[in-house]
RNA sequence: CGGGGCGUGGCGCAGUCUGGUUUAGCGCGCUUGCUUUGGGAGCAAGAGGUCGUCGGUUCAAAUCCGACCGCCCCGACCA
């Protein structure tokens, strides 16, 4: 490839508000570029990396027997309607007609559609267990967009289909698909974390996230150095730590004018916040919800929402709490409600001697306790892990990281198959639905998560499996340009995928621009060569330069590139 | 859903508050020529803009007012 004929440009300035590294790094070095909101083009350098990628997810999917499809992008409304996510997507689902009038959407995911063909297909127990996958393009209509290709409205996803008789079998093709995925993840370059995760509006019950670890990423993860336990933050628990039996004092109302907020009763009264209940009114379908937690928790809607297994959780307005508690919001407690349910944080019932709302204007009690001075309907874990809580498992301190959600595996049971009649005969010719996983890989949000993790001041730093090149010859005065061209030929008719920077500009920009785009061997014919008749190959990592002569040349870099992992 | 910001050649920005010397500037990139050429070169000459759209105010609008469209950022309820 001849670069002044490639469609290739870097810039040296990109919009101010961009705040990913990666975000900034891709559009410098021209591998995407915005087209709308959420909406981006792929250049051939950046659709090169993209295409690597999606060559490495397709030799390990192949390795464990999945086989490749592609179903339509475009689907019609009545198998969403059919399995109710009409209804439960949202606004993320982009729905339109076409000249008949026939609804359409523009798929987000695909279960309704395989899980329907898995139907007519796989109507015995002898084809199973089935496995299918395919990369294509994914639109969810995303309120916010961010980060470049991170977050993006338009997307490509790998996304697997699995087809079992039971659990067993289900189970075991979950671990293949885990192994599968950690060799993906590994040869793209990346460090990345599998973790319990919350498996959303896709549905069921086990779940597991790959995140790739990045101080900027948008998700939170909690995880455990002693014992590996590691969990999105929104399911992860920790252990309740047991509080010192202090003895149970009187109850007491003290004066607190004008003092609402956890962080200003702590002020006021000069006492930690894990002394103080925070009282949180939920509205729901059937009716009020006190929900109770420490001062220092958060309460996890998440969790709260299956512990009472309600739907609809939305904080309780400021006038609903008025009539109904007699108090304006911030000087409501547990003590003396009976018109709600009271559902309270396990870490609370722990405690003693608290302060807390005393449902009258300006007035908090001190010395309120569970258990005495107000009982729960409900008591269970509801709060948001915090750092140094801790583990679960051993009770070791827990760290709270970020990171990028790169990979996602869900067992699905028959959640699908049972709404959309998808069934299969057993040996004894009875009916059963089909067991399924699914299974999604970000792909082209891939390129964004490496490069957070691999570059410098100069550049990207790509990972020798998903560089766009391996090499580019670059001529660095007149005098060697036409031999750096031969030199570039012989590299062609080898393995190595090599790009010449016959641009007529000076050594210094090609140097420049190649450290940019990542190119991790830099092929230099130049001054080294007039003196020595050697040519350089210099890394793009660490800068180290091995000389070579032109006959030796091809050989050197093929070994340099193998053991460049 | 709430709050804030922005829209000026391909890209990044200034100019808008205080309307009129602005023929609408600057940097990058682009074209041509000469000199350069191992880490984003210099000089010279050029091309390129209905100042997001529509409407209003005014003798006069990129600038003031209104509506719309598009884009970006922050927050999403913790009492």
């Amino acid at each position: 490839m001849r670069l002044s004929k490639y469609l290739f440009f870097t810039a040296k300035e990109v919009p101010a508000d961009t705040e990913l590294i990666s975000h900034k790094l891709m559009l410098k070095a021209g591998l995407v570029r915005p087209v709308a909101s959420g909406l981006y083009a792929f250049l051939p350098i950046g659709y090169r990396v993209l295409n690597k990628i999606i060559s490495i997810v397709k030799e390990e999917m192949d390795r464990i027997g999945a086989q490749q499809l592609l179903l339509p992008f475009v689907q019609p409304a009545e198998l969403w309607k059919k399995t109710g996510r009409w209804d439960e997507y949202g606004q993320e689902l982009l729905r339109f007609q076409d000249r008949k009038g026939s609804w359409f959407v523009l798929s987000p995911t695909h279960e309704e559609l395989i899980t329907r063909l898995a139907g007519d297909i796989l109507t015995s127990y002898r084809k199973l267990p089935v496995v299918v996958y395919q990369i294509q393009i994914k639109f969810r209509d995303e309120p916010r967009p961010r980060g470049g290709v991170i977050r993006s409205r338009e997307f490509w996803m790998k996304d697997a289909y699995s087809f079992c008789q039971d659990d067993e079998q289900m189970g075991k093709i979950y671990k293949e698909m885990q192994s599968a995925y950690e060799r993906i993840f590994s040869r793209c370059g990346l460090s990345y974390k599998v973790v319990e995760a919350e498996s959303g509006p896709i549905g069921g019950d086990v779940s597991h996230e790959f995140i790739s670890l990045a101080p900027n990423g948008e998700d939170r993860i909690v995880e455990c150095d002693s014992c590996g336990y590691s969990a999105k933050l929104e399911r992860a628990r920790s252990r309740v730590k047991m509080e010192s039996k202090e003895r149970e004092k009187a109850l007491e109302e003290v004066n607190t004018p004008d003092v609402k907020t956890v962080d200003e009763v702590a002020n006021f009264l000069n006492i930690p916040l894990a002394k103080i209940l925070k009282t949180v009114v939920y509205q729901t379908e059937r009716g009020l919800l006190g929900v109770v937690v420490r001062g220092d928790h958060q309460v996890n809607e998440d969790k709260l929402k299956k512990l009472v297994k309600l739907e609809e959780l939305n904080l309780a307005p400021d006038e609903l709490i008025y009539e109904n508690i007699g108090v304006e919001v911030g000087f409501v407690g547990p003590v003396g409600v009976d018109n709600w349910c009271l559902v309270v944080d396990e870490a609370v019932m722990q405690g003693r001697n608290f302060v807390a709302g005393a449902n009258k204007k300006d007035t908090h009690f001190i010395n309120v306790n569970p258990g005495r001075d107000f009982s729960p309907e409900i008591i269970g874990d509801i709060r948001y892990v915090l750092p140094g809580d801790e583990c679960p498992v051993c009770g070791a301190s827990l760290k709270v990281k970020r990171g990028i959600e790169i990979g996602h595996l869900f067992k699905l049971g028959d959640r699908y198959s049972s709404k959309l009649g998808a069934f299969f005969l057993d040996q004894k010719g009875k009916k059963h639905p089909l067991i399924m996983g699914c299974y999604g890989i970000g792909i082209s949000r891939l390129p964004a998560a490496i490069i957070e993790q691999n570059n410098d001041k100069d550049g990207i730093i790509w990972p020798r499996e998903v560089a766009p090149f391996d090499c580019v010859v670059i001529p660095a005065g007149d005098e060697v340009f036409d031999f750096s061209r031969e030199v570039y030929l012989n590299l062609k008719d080898s393995p190595i995928e090599v790009v010449w920077d016959d641009r007529d500009v000076s050594a210094g920009v090609k140097f420049k621009d190649s450290d940019l785009v990542g190119i991790p061997f830099k092929v230099i014919v130049g001054r080294t060569f007039l003196k020595e008749g050697k040519i350089e190959i210099k890394k793009r990592g660490s800068g180290e330069i091995i000389k070579a002569s032109k006959k030796d040349l091809t050989a050197k870099l093929m070994e340099l590139i193998q053991d460049g992992e």
